[in-house]
DNA sequence: GTCTATATAATGATAGAC
DNA sequence: GTCTATCATTATATAGAC
């Protein structure tokens, strides 16, 4: 799915004027001047965070910086209906045959169509943006979700607390994407995608081996804690 | 230890007139006053991120922003100043009783003692800055040379990268808690320290649990990557 | 050492020409 | 619809008075 796809107001079917672009195959550099600004919002976003100038935006988009207020009227709007976009294309996404609560988040990495959907997520979490926390909130109910069926079908292990599991697990899970972006300040949205890459391969191994028997050598943590808290073990 | 204790140049001691404070015992409001900016500068930075002005660093101190060029040159180098000094307390503070990849984060946490430290490194991660990589390569290091006595103790199972379960274990915890930061964007110094306490509390469960079983109900998944990447399982 | 006042730079918002 | 030019705001850097 691309981003021009998203089913927001300003697709160029909805909004370009009817003498133009007729052609029902539009590739991206035919998208009106407000989607493609939308679509540069976007990549500058994840490129730069939040703090990415109306004028490097419009820059991007080869049109001028006014050119914002005209479609958008503000920077605050332009990014709303960025996140709107972004947040809707999350949504629609689906992704097969899960199997671990990281690949999800690896098949968003390697999927190209999923352009800078994964960067701008974790940019928007990073900057505390409302957004951002929908992000999280729909993340932790899917992981949920997948865990419920997962534990039924014997793949996952019950947990006392399954609705704190996938709490721990997603936001851990984001965060480390956050500490990997913010180690590298000034890469690229292009060379990110690939270390994003090589994170999942490096932490493949030992995500794996947490995943399937912890880092404690026996059950006495876990015990005592739960002696701890008048729960008794079982 | 305070901040002001923290082996840094300024210590009222070593640059406060001689005719100035000759008591022992120092008062925090008795600091010099470029002390002072110091550690306001460092509570701002905490509370509100990088990008509190030298305006509002000033006022907390007590003194005019023009204080801050005269005693630092600029902001940058204030800020160069602040993560000496939170580097220098965090690299002498010692944590008592390790007993998970947790326990040293909580009790960070928990000790009123280190101050606004936990959360001006996890601001600094959060920035970007050259500070922040290096309090993740310090405690990295450190898990890493933590885990290698507790595998021998009988503690953590040994695992197949030792390294990377250290990076594993240092991005998500600490990513984890950035998350958590994200989600409060309002939220003042003094109450994300109670929600870092809650976070401790609400996680220690499912930390435990994951850190004691996994979560995979059986070894299918690493005994299949195992074979994937030509290591014998054993 | 400390303050007030000002210069400079960057950014978002705005108005009007074409 | 699009551009250029300008305004207003904010923040840091700087200079000089006390």
């Amino acid at each position: 799915m691309r981003i021009a796809d998203a089913p927001t107001s300003d697709a160029p079917i909805d909004d370009a004027p009817a003498d133009e672009a007729p052609d029902a195959s539009i590739p991206p550099s035919d998208l009106t001047a407000r989607a493609r600004l939308r679509d540069a919002a976007i990549e500058c976003f994840a490129a730069e965070g939040f703090t990415a100038s109306v004028r490097t935006i419009a820059a991007r988009a080869g049109v001028s910086a006014g050119l914002i207020r005209h479609h958008f009227g503000s920077k605050e709007a332009l990014r709303a209906e960025c996140d709107e976009a972004v947040l809707a294309m999350h949504r629609t996404a689906k992704v097969e045959g899960l199997t671990s609560p990281l690949s999800a988040l690896a098949q968003y990495a390697e999927a190209d169509e999923y352009g800078a959907m994964l960067v701008y997520i974790l940019r928007s979490v990073q900057d505390g943006s409302p957004a951002g926390a929908a992000f999280i909130e729909h993340m932790i109910a899917d992981a949920l979700a997948y865990s419920e069926t997962a534990v039924d079908a014997g793949i996952l292990r019950p947990s006392r607390d399954p609705e704190g599991r996938a709490r721990l697990l997603v936001t851990n899970s984001i965060g480390g994407l956050i500490v990997q972006l913010s180690l590298r300040p000034e890469i690229s949205l292009a060379d990110f995608k690939a270390v994003l890459h090589e994170t999942f391969e490096a932490t493949a191994l030992p995500s794996i081996e947490l995943y399937t028997h912890g880092v404690f050598a026996d059950s006495t943590y876990l015990d005592q804690y739960l002696l701890y808290i008048g729960d008794p073990p079982g």
